[in-house]
RNA sequence: GGGCUUGUAGCUCAGUUGGUUAGAGCGCGCCCCUGAUAAGGGCGAGGUCGUUGGUUCGAAUCCAACCAGGCCCA
């Protein structure tokens, strides 16, 4: 660098900004965290919002169990965001967080601790050590989500298992059983033999299982004449099961009416007999029989075929004997579930050990029985030989008993998908047991519709007063066909760790639950917390519950206080976070009243919060809680598969956080379309750290251009015809489109737009371009003012519609603005997001230029606007590059070594006003050294402007100020070395010498 | 097995009511700058639009089947 060069330099306005590229965001963060948390940043957003519109995002509550994982670090992103959107719309938009504290998985880690020391163990005790350990988890999850940047009232979070909510749940519980929607029922539900516990399907995961598949021959005891047979000879239905330990409850055996069954002749080694069996399944059992015992079956014959409809209209009802107990008869019925998929046509039922077969069983009558225990094992109803035996072990026994009988035709080895405790891993069985429920298809009392009625008509495309919408829409699709096709809600759990159900029994083992006798125990429990269930006698907990003045009791006197048993079931978890809405949204007041305005969860929330949530508030206040309901994927590797500790692909979030930031995270989830399933993996976080650094780097040229920049003194509106007017054109568009898709909460669209923005329209284009004047022209010169105008609008811009997503780094920005203007507040959190100007816009946009022709079937001529001639612009300036690239590949490397030369034709006056109009602009948007137009007889058919790129080593000098090479070089013989614009600058500095 | 859903360059995403040669940014390769420097600029190479069949003058787009994922069930 020469001498010159060197004393130039120190009059070049060059960035300044004390704004670092290197983010430090793993020292940053917690920093603005802490300082946020100390000023109360949360609270003064609360004061600034008060009396706006409010935006209520109700939180669905995690498991209060181990660290957060990448899914819901997803989750709680994608609220923050919304939240923060909300936020900066001018919204009133608090957020409480909430933990589900309740619940088996946390008891079988409890008692897994505990080991052998559980045993015996008090409820109370185990419920303190339950509670302890959730409150752990919960502010070990707290400190997670604070880490990443998530903004709520974490001081006041809303736990299943506080006092007021645990009174609030049972309050809504009040409300169901006044609507006449809980009962209790015998019914077989999911049972854990290892847990000893009913199972809702949220705690069912399904498993490859190994069972004995067998064929049962059933001997028909009365209607045989509906079946073609050798007079005297026995006739069987054949029947097939998996769980041969169900035998023992088998109390029918259905049969679809539209199938074809057969009648075969067999003859066995046991003897001759006629057999029962669909027609279609016929060489099924044949092929079994013959791989399983081929000696046995010695021949056989289709004698007839019959229609199953045919065998149920038979004059005298088909009757059997059953297969295990002695002297027992049990009828064939019809039943639309069977199919011909595998098994024999012929359906073994029973009532006690099946949904299907409990239907079947409810519709004919027939004893739901189940002789099975809670630990698995035959009670003394079950025949001698069983009594005692867990079933597992029954079902070889049963098999050897029924081989003894001769009753059974073929027994062989399966492996199938079979349900299993998700918490022991041990397969499930079905088992009745007196549970209670909340009924789907029982009208609602104070409105004549069902709970199911009311669901659908909510979700229901027909949006009617009140529907809710779904982002994506097809989880409206997706929750209606569960609504459509779920039982009963079974709500009640045999365990420790939970809400009690407030249900007392009197001598007689019926059951007091009334309104008035729930809200008696939900007052105790506001008071004293669910725990007393454990530690008052029912008349305490009752209070001045009076029996005799409970208009809901029929037989009052029946039920002594003084008498009276607390039960022993506590609710499912998924009521108690179902009634989150009353609980919290407006127990707490965020909103006068259901819906509030959002839940936002998890797919797989379709058949669990967002359905459980539904039922409540529907039979409690007949409303939905929520207006809209906005779903996203799952996280799942860089392939698309799941995450699982199996195959090793999981991603850690907190090894990321500390790893990178949680703005990277943040940016990684914000530019990802959440409505699919999310890919994640080191390598795509990676890349998100890339973007990060150019919107950051993008940021810190702002700054550094605005450096000597005072908005409220030195604002100046671009000129005519400025390259700051296209910026500001870009950033109106910027503004426009990204607010649109953030109001459609697609944040992964705004995120791209602003990350391109930054890449495309500042970086490459206008920052490069402007750089010059920012550089060399007179510190105060206009043309400079209002590039540093335009930039601080951009950089306003940015700042505020990346607030949501990169919370820290905004706030350092902000706090890095020079002059900040006095209006804008000391937060970027409590800014708004910046406004579109439409009419700007409006005027740039909508002026479309027409060729002749077009114009043609015009009444009026239409005059192109900036957009257009910028389109233009901007195309000369792609052609340009191009002939600079291949400039450059012969030697010209330094492209202010260029002069750029725009060819036009001498009689096309509009485009030589055009150019001549933007040839300094031109010049710096290519970066050349100079540029200049040239007039030329004609052009070659099609083109209007030409652009050559000329070497200028040889024709210009360089201007050792502005290293640009160009013929005003020397204009000033004051400055020799400069150009007439440096030179110009030069004399307005004072001399340093 | 059933319901809902996804499949466009290595990655993240665009692709209007079916209509020229399927786009962008990143990444990658090559080149340049050294006054945005743990930066910046330019150019370029990348795609049988999951597969197969069908409808159509014409299909990434409409239909069907299949394949591979995901969630929820059985």
């Amino acid at each position: 660098m020469s001498d010159n060069k060197k004393v130039y330099k120190k009059t070049v306005n060059l960035p300044k900004t004390s704004f670092k590229m290197r983010a430090g965001l793993l020292q940053k963060e917690p920093a603005f965290q802490a300082q946020w948390e100390k000023e109360g940043l949360y609270q003064q957003i609360r004061d600034a919002r008060k009396g706006a519109p409010r935006f209520i995002l109700h939180d669905g509550p995690p498991y209060a169990n181990g660290n957060i994982h990448m899914g819901t670090a997803l989750n709680k992103v994608l609220k923050d965001m919304v939240i923060r959107v909300k936020t900066m719309s001018g919204m009133d938009a608090p957020y409480i967080p909430g933990w589900d504290c309740h619940g088996l998985p946390i008891e079988a880690k409890v008692m897994e601790q505990l080991g052998d020391k559980a045993k015996g163990m008090d409820a109370k005790v185990i419920r303190r050590i339950c509670a302890e350990y959730a409150a752990k988890f919960v502010k070990l999850q707290k400190t997670q989500f604070k880490r990443l940047g998530v903004m709520g009232l974490f001081e006041e979070p809303y736990l299943t298992m506080n006092p007021g909510y645990e009174s609030a749940a049972l309050e809504v519980f009040a409300r169901l059983v006044e609507e006449g929607l809980v009962f209790r029922q015998l019914k077989p539900v999911h049972w854990s033999i290892a847990n000893q516990t009913a199972l809702a399907d949220a705690e069912l995961e399904h498993h490859d299982k190994q069972d004995s598949s067998i064929f049962v021959a059933l001997e028909l005891t009365s209607g045989v004449a509906a079946v073609p047979h050798t007079e005297g000879e026995k006739v069987a239905l054949i029947i097939w099961t998996t769980t041969p330990w169900t035998l023992p409850a088998n109390r029918a055996v259905a049969i679809s009416p539209r199938f074809e069954y057969a009648c075969v002749k067999v003859e066995t080694q046991d003897g001759p007999a006629t057999w029962v069996v669909a027609d279609e399944r016929l060489d099924a059992l044949l092929e079994t029989i013959t791989k399983t015992r081929p000696e046995w079956l010695k021949s056989h014959e289709v004698i007839e075929r019959v229609k199953g409809q045919d065998l149920l209209d038979a004059a005298e009802p088909i009757t059997y004997a059953h297969p295990l107990s002695e002297g027992m008869t049990c009828p064939l019925v019809g039943a639309d579930y069977v199919t011909l998929e595998d098994g024999s046509g012929l359906v073994h039922t029973a009532p006690g050990h099946g949904i299907d077969d409990y239907h079947t069983g409810l519709n004919n009558k027939l004893e739901i029985y189940c002789p099975v225990q809670g630990d698995g094992t035959f009670d003394e109803t079950a025949p001698e030989w069983l009594q005692g035996v867990v079933v597992w072990d029954a079902n070889q026994m049963i098999i050897d008993h029924l081989l003894t009988e001769t009753k059974l035709v073929a027994a062989h080895t399966i492996t199938h998908s079979y349900p299993h405790d998700w918490r022991s891993k041990t397969p499930t069985i079905f088992r009745a047991t007196e549970q209670w429920f909340i009924g789907v298809d029982r009208p609602v009392n104070s409105t004549t519709r069902t709970l199911r009625e009311m669901a659908v008509g909510a979700c229901s495309t027909e949006a009617e007063e009140g529907g809710v919408d779904f982002i994506p829409s097809w989880g409206q699709n997706r929750i209606g066909g569960m609504l459509d096709s779920r039982p009963d809600w079974c709500i009640s759990r045999q365990r420790s760790w939970g809400l009690p159900i407030p249900v007392f029994f009197n001598a007689d083992e019926q059951p007091l639950v009334t309104p008035a006798s729930v809200r008696a125990v939900a007052k105790t429990f506001a008071e004293q917390g669910s725990d007393s269930w454990f530690t008052l006698t029912p008349a305490e907990l009752l209070g001045d519950y009076d029996p005799t003045e409970d208009e809901a009791l029929e037989n009052p006197e029946k039920f002594a206080v003084a008498d009276l048993v607390a039960g022993s079931d506590i609710f499912d978890v998924w009521f108690e976070s179902g009634s989150s809405w009353h609980a919290v949204a407006k127990a707490r007041k965020l909103v006068e009243d259901i819906p509030v305005d959002m839940y936002l969860e998890g797919s797989d929330q379709h058949r669990g919060w967002f359905q459980l949530s539904l039922l409540p508030a529907l039979g409690a206040q007949q409303r939905p809680p929520y207006r809209t309901v906005l779903t996203h994927g799952f996280v799942v590797d860089d392939a698309g598969l799941k995450m699982s500790k199996s195959i090793g692909n999981v991603i850690d979030v907190m090894q990321q956080l500390e790893k990178r930031g949680a703005d990277i995270l943040r940016l990684w989830i914000a530019s990802q379309n959440y409505q699919d399933d999310v890919r994640c993996s080191e390598d795509l976080i990676a890349q998100s750290e890339d973007a990060y650094r150019k919107i950051r780097n993008t940021l810190k040229f702002a700054l550094g251009a605005c450096g000597d920049f005072d908005p409220a003194v030195n604002s100046i509106e671009p000129a005519e015809h400025s390259v700051d007017l296209w910026m500001k054109l870009q950033i109106d568009v910027l503004i426009r489109d990204v607010r649109e898709h953030l109001e459609r909460y697609e944040f992964h669209r705004a995120t791209r737009l602003i990350y391109e923005f930054c890449t495309v329209q500042a970086s490459n284009i206008y920052l490069s371009a402007v750089k010059d004047r920012l550089y060399c022209d007179g510190a105060d010169s206009p043309r400079r003012r209002a590039s540093q105008t335009t930039i601080y609008r951009m950089l306003m811009t940015l700042v505020k519609l990346l607030a949501p997503i990169l919370p820290h780094t905004c706030q350092e920005v902000w706090d890095h603005i020079p002059s900040r203007s006095e209006d804008e507040p000391k937060s970027v959190h409590l800014a708004l997001l910046p406004e579109c100007d439409t009419e700007a816009l409006d005027i740039a946009e909508a002026i479309v230029p027409v060729t002749p022709d077009e114009a043609a079937g015009w009444s009026w001529q239409l005059q192109p606007g900036p957009a257009w001639i910028w389109e233009k612009l901007m195309e000369l300036r792609r052609a340009g590059l191009l002939k600079l690239e291949a400039l450059r590949h012969e030697g010209v490397t330094n492209p202010l070594d260029v002069e750029a030369v725009f060819k036009i034709a001498a009689d096309n006056d509009q485009a030589l006003s055009l150019i001549d109009a933007h040839l300094s602009e031109l010049e710096d948007l290519l970066g050349v050294g100079y540029a200049r137009i040239e007039t030329v007889d004609q052009l070659p058919e099609g083109e209007v402007v030409q652009v050559e790129m000329l070497d200028s080593t040889q024709k210009y000098a360089t201007c050792n100020r502005s290293w640009k090479r160009r013929p005003d070089v020397g204009a000033d013989s004051d400055y020799p070395d400069l150009s007439a614009r440096d030179a110009a600058v030069m004399k307005t500095l004072p001399q340093s010498e």
